[in-house]
DNA sequence: CGCCGACTCGCCGTTTTCGGACATCAATGA
DNA sequence: TCATTGATGTCCGAAAACGGCGAGTCGGCG
C-alpha cells in the first residue's frame, strides 16, 4: 500500500559483528546486527546492490575507525509518528554524550512517555546512525540495547575515548 | 510490504448503479458498487487509467446486455488462502446456476465451513465476475449480498432469463 | 398427519478486543 | 532501603465476537 518501489541491501563486517543495511530510493532505511534480538531474515525481493550503500558503509566504517563523529547520509526509517519524533530526537544527542530516558522524553514534549519512549528506542531501526545507545537510564544503568548489551558498551566506550582525548584506550579497558 | 507498484481505477454505469474497478498491473483486483455496504473511498494515489479498464468494462457491459456469460480477464484479488479457494471455486459455477453455500463448502474440500464459506463471499472483491451471486441458501433464500439483495436478485433473474430463453423477460417482471 | 415457521446449536475463518510486556522514573509509604 | 504505583505508545498473543450457514427439534395450524 505504501509504494514499496524496490529494496536495496548490503552486509559489512564491523568490530560489533555483521551489520546488515538496507535501504530504499529514499534514504536508508534499516541497521541490523547480525547477532541481535531482533534480527530478520533477508526478504526475498530484496537486491544485493553494494554501490547503493557505499556511502553508508563508509561513514561507518569512519565511525568505528574513531575518524567520524556526525554522519551525514539521507535516512528513511519506517514507523509511527511518536516513534519518528524519537528517533529524529535521537540525532541531536552530542557525540561522546548521553542522556536518559526521561530526559529524552521532555525533550519531545511529552515529559511522561518516558517508558514509551524506552520502546521506541527498542525499535530504533537505524542503530548508531541514530545513535540510541547514548540513551541510559537515569541512574546511570545501561539497561537494554537491540544489539545486545555489549554491544553498547563497546560503542559508549569508543566514543567516550575519542571525543575525551584518551589516545591510549584506558577507559575502553576500565569498564 | 508485498510489492504494490501503482493501482488505477476507473468507474463505469451500469444497471444497478455505478460501478468502481481497480486494477494492478497484474490484473483486475477490485469491483465496488457505488451503492453497496463496503464501498470506500478511493485511494488519493490511485490513478484513474480508462485505458488500462477498457476490457473489463467492455466485458461488463456485454454482461449486463446479455450477450456475455463468461469473462475472459487477469484477475489479481487479495486475500487469505482459504478466501482464494473460495472465490475461485465461485468461477466454476455456471452462468444461470446457484448453489448452495453448503454445497460450496463442499467443493473446496471442507464440508463443515459452511458459514466461513458465507463470510469468504461476503468480502468477494470482484462480484459479477467472481459471481457469488450465485450461491444462495440451501433453503432457496437469497439470504445476502454486498451490493444490496435487489442487485442480487437482480443479476440472477438477468441469468435466469438470458440462460432459460425466455426473451420476454416475464420472469424477470414476476419477481 | 403433513407443512411451515421460529428457535437452538454446532461448525468455521476472520476481525476485533483485550491484557500484558516492554531498554523508565519520580513520588510515596513501610 | 526497598517495594509499590501511575503515566505512555506500541506490539503480540490469546480470547471472544461475528458473519451472506444448515441440520435438527418442536409447536402450531389446517
Amino acid at each position: 500500500m505504501s509504494g514499496t518501489h524496490a529494496l536495496w541491501y548490503d552486509e559489512m563486517p564491523s568490530p560489533v559483528g555483521m551489520l546488515r543495511l538496507v535501504a530504499d530510493e529514499m534514504g536508508l532505511r534499516e541497521i541490523w546486527f547480525e547477532r541481535g534480538s531482533h534480527r530478520k531474515a533477508a526478504q526475498p525481493h530484496w537486491l544485493r546492490a553494494p554501490e547503493s550503500l557505499a556511502a553508508a558503509r563508509r561513514q561507518l566504517e569512519e565511525y568505528f575507525a574513531g575518524t567520524r563523529q556526525q554522519f551525514d547520509l539521507a535516512l528513511h526509517p519506517q514507523g509511527t509518528p511518536f516513534q519518528l519524533a524519537v528517533w529524529w530526537e535521537l540525532a541531536r544527542i552530542p557525540y561522546g554524550g548521553t542522556i536518559s530516558y526521561g530526559e529524552l522524553a521532555r525533550r519531545i514534549g511529552q515529559p511522561l512517555a518516558m517508558r514509551a519512549v524506552g520502546a521506541a528506542n527498542g525499535r530504533n531501526p537505524l542503530p548508531i546512525v541514530l545513535p540510541c545507545h547514548r540513551v541510559i537510564g537515569a541512574d546511570g544503568s545501561l539497561t537494554g540495547f537491540g544489539g545486545g548489551l555489549p554491544t553498547k558498551r563497546y560503542l559508549l566506550s569508543l566514543e567516550d575515548r575519542i571525543a575525551h582525548g584518551d589516545l591510549f584506550g584506558a577507559n575502553a579497558l576500565a569498564k
